[in-house]
DNA sequence: AACCCTAACTAACAAGTGTTAGTTGTATAT
DNA sequence: ATATACAACTAACACTTGTTAGTTAGGGTT
């Protein structure tokens, strides 16, 4: 829609950066020669290398938030409800698996923003809870334990971006459907 | 065995501070501090800090890859080498929590061991492949995509240095059983 | 008593860090 | 033609970084 701004490029050639490296091993230089200007010059764009990961992290995390609202609220079984979970990761990891990988490795860089940060995802988690557990009071799920898969999925889908880069011109309906099975119905023959 | 030296003391606390903020966050000054020291006083048990970040991760990579060869070469069906598997990822991160964060978050940062970390790396997920295309080829597996069935368990086991720790005496054997029940057969009813 | 080893210290360095101030050239609007 | 805004620049800052040199105190061995 609007067009990207020079802010924009910025903040794309940083999440990149920090994927490989790490926000805090990532020098304002390094961001700035791979733009093909000055650390300085940033400046004209951008506050601070911390508003950068603030700009990365945080609108990577409302995403996520008010999709999961949107899920969780819908008249779904719980078993779709997952699928939907895992759709809404793969879908937006593969637009943004720079970014992904920033929101997953360097969140506790987060200054002002970190207890908004840790609320949003506190937030997230117990949503995918509580889809869990009414798939289990209503027999839709195995009355396994919870927290176990939980866990299980969510290192799962918080991986993808490690994963789907590798993968070239993904088939986000076909690779949902794949990784739901898997973790739906597991591996047994 | 052995009583535990300065160094071991060193790594140890390094390690903590590493999982919390990662390597490159984590400055020769704090790791001095949480020793009760002064920075230069390191030197007298290590040689830098690239020295401490090789001890607590190729010390790991070593470990896994063995028991990985031992898994692969038993005569124990498929299905049973990935139980030992997972057994294997909550064993070694019960143990050592703090030094699993940099195995997997700060690998990177290595410096003269990166590509014999990479070497090591590969060989494990080349075993873990060939335990599971076995698998299928036997039908003790079923037939899905090989790579999102690897990719699956792996980020799961990968993330267990997250989870583990805030399960107050973890029960390994129950753990482990839980897990592999859940990633072998899924959560469907 | 003389020696050495260990393990801490103080002081300092050279390089690198995020960031600011002030300047300059260029395109657009008046 | 003149003014304005944008987006780059150079130079520099105060601070932090990993690391080295040299020193000191204590304990064990000769």
């Amino acid at each position: 829609m609007k067009p990207e701004t020079r802010k924009d490029e910025i903040i794309k050639t940083a999440a990149k950066l920090f994927k490989e490296k790490g926000y805090s091993a990532v020098t304002m230089r390094d961001i700035a020669a791979a733009m093909g200007m000055k650390a300085a010059s940033l400046y004209n764009h951008i506050n601070s290398k911390q508003e950068i990961l603030k700009e990365i992290i945080i609108s990577l995390a409302e995403e996520f938030t008010n999709e999961m609202e949107l899920i969780k609220e819908s008249n779904n079984s719980c078993i779709e409800k997952l699928k939907q979970i895992v759709e809404l990761h793969i879908t937006i990891t593969s637009q943004n698996t720079f970014g992904m990988a920033s929101l997953n490795s360097d969140w506790m860089h987060l200054e002002e923003q970190l207890d908004y940060y840790l609320k949003l995802r506190i937030n997230y988690e117990e949503n995918f809870r509580s889809v869990l557990s009414s798939g289990i009071l209503n027999k839709e799920i195995s009355n396994k334990n919870t927290e176990v898969i939980l866990f299980s999925m969510l290192s799962t889908l918080r991986s993808l971006y490690i994963w789907i880069p590798s993968k070239e011109d993904i088939n986000i309906k076909k690779l949902s459907e794949q990784l739901s099975d898997i973790l739906i119905n597991g591996i047994n023959k």
